[in-house]
DNA sequence: GTGTCTGCAAAGTCTTTGCACCATA
DNA sequence: TATGGTGCAAAGACTTTGCAGACAC
C-alpha cells in the first residue's frame, strides 16, 4: 500500500497497480501527485486542475475513472459531502483504526479526529469484529463520519 | 420539535411551522406524512412518489424545497449516500445511531447493517458523545462504511 | 389583500458512459 | 500485439432556479 511520503517511487508504484491488475500510466501518476500536493480532501475537479498544470491534455472522465479505481484499491478515501459533491484523499500512514470525520452541514469543513484514544480504538475494534463475524466480511479498513454542525455555525 | 408516533395533529403542525415564520401547505403535510409512513431512508423522489398517490398535481421541485425547510426546522434528517444521492428520514427521539454500509471493494456490493443490538447501540453513542464534547460539535447522524472484502469475494 | 408557496419547465452540477484511438506490459 | 486505458463529447442523475399564477393567513 502507498503511504504517503514515503518515498516510493515509479518503481513501487508500478508493483501496487500491476499487484491488482492496472496498469501504471501517466494519468495514474499524475493523479497521484495531484493528491500528494495537499493534506485536504480534493474535489474531482480540483484534482483535475492540478493535473492539468502538467498534463494539459488528461480529461475529467479519466480523473473520476482513475479515482474509482484508487478507492478500490484502498489507495484513496472518499467523503461525501453534503454539498453533493465528493471529495478525496491520500489515506495517513498508520491509522489503523480508520479515518474519523466530523463533516458541517452548514458550513462543509471537516474536523479530522486522528489521535484516538485507546477507549476509542477499542470501540471502533469491537465493531468491526462484530461486523465479521456476522457477515463473513473482511475488513480492511473503515471510514466514520458524523454529520452535524461545527462550534461556529452551532450559535 | 415532531417526534414520528407523538400524535399530533394538524394544529400542532400547524404551529411548528408558524413558530418558524412558514405556513402550513398541502404540500408540507403531504411529504411529512409521506415520511411517517417509513422507517426507511428515503429519496426525495420516493418522497415525490407517496406525496402524488394523494396529490397528483404537487410537483418535484415542491418536494425539494420543502425537505430543505424541513431540514433548517430540524423536523428531519438527511443523509449524503455514496451512490450521491441524499435520503431523508423524520428525526428520531434520542440519539439516532446511525447507518452501517459493509462495502465490498471487489465487486461493490453494499451490506446495509441495520438491527444494531445494545452492545453497538452502546458504541455508536459512546464515541458520538465522545466527539461531541471534544469538538463542541453537534453531531445529527453518522454514517460508518466498512470497507473490505465480502463472504464471496474472500475465496 | 398580501406575501408566501406552488407547478412547470429549464438550467445547473457532478458524475458516468460510448466509442474510436492510443499506449502499456 | 493484445488488452486495457484515454480523450472527447454526449448523456445521465440529482437538485436548484425563474416565473407567473394560486393559496394561506
Amino acid at each position: 500500500m502507498y503511504v504517503r511520503g514515503s518515498g516510493r517511487g515509479r518503481r513501487g508504484m508500478r508493483g501496487e497497480f500491476q499487484g491488482q491488475g492496472y496498469r501504471l500510466t501517466i494519468a495514474r501518476e499524475a493523479i497521484f501527485a495531484a493528491l500528494q500536493t495537499s493534506e485536504e480532501h480534493l474535489g474531482a475537479d480540483e484534482i483535475y486542475r492540478k493535473v492539468l498544470d502538467i498534463h494539459p491534455n488528461i480529461g475529467l472522465a479519466t480523473v473520476y475513472r482513475n479515482l474509482e479505481i484508487m478507492l478500490r484499491m484502498g489507495l484513496i478515501c472518499r467523503i461525501d459531502f453534503p454539498d453533493g459533491k465528493a471529495r478525496y484523499r491520500l489515506f495517513h500512514q498508520g491509522i489503523d483504526t480508520g479515518h474519523i470525520h466530523l463533516i458541517c452541514k452548514n458550513c462543509n469543513c471537516v474536523i479530522e479526529h486522528v489521535d484516538l484514544d485507546e477507549e476509542e480504538k477499542q470501540l471502533i475494534n469491537n465493531m468491526s469484529s462484530k461486523l465479521k463475524n456476522k457477515y463473513r466480511f473482511d475488513i480492511e479498513n473503515n471510514i466514520l463520519n458524523f454529520y452535524g454542525l461545527c462550534k461556529d455555525c452551532r450559535e
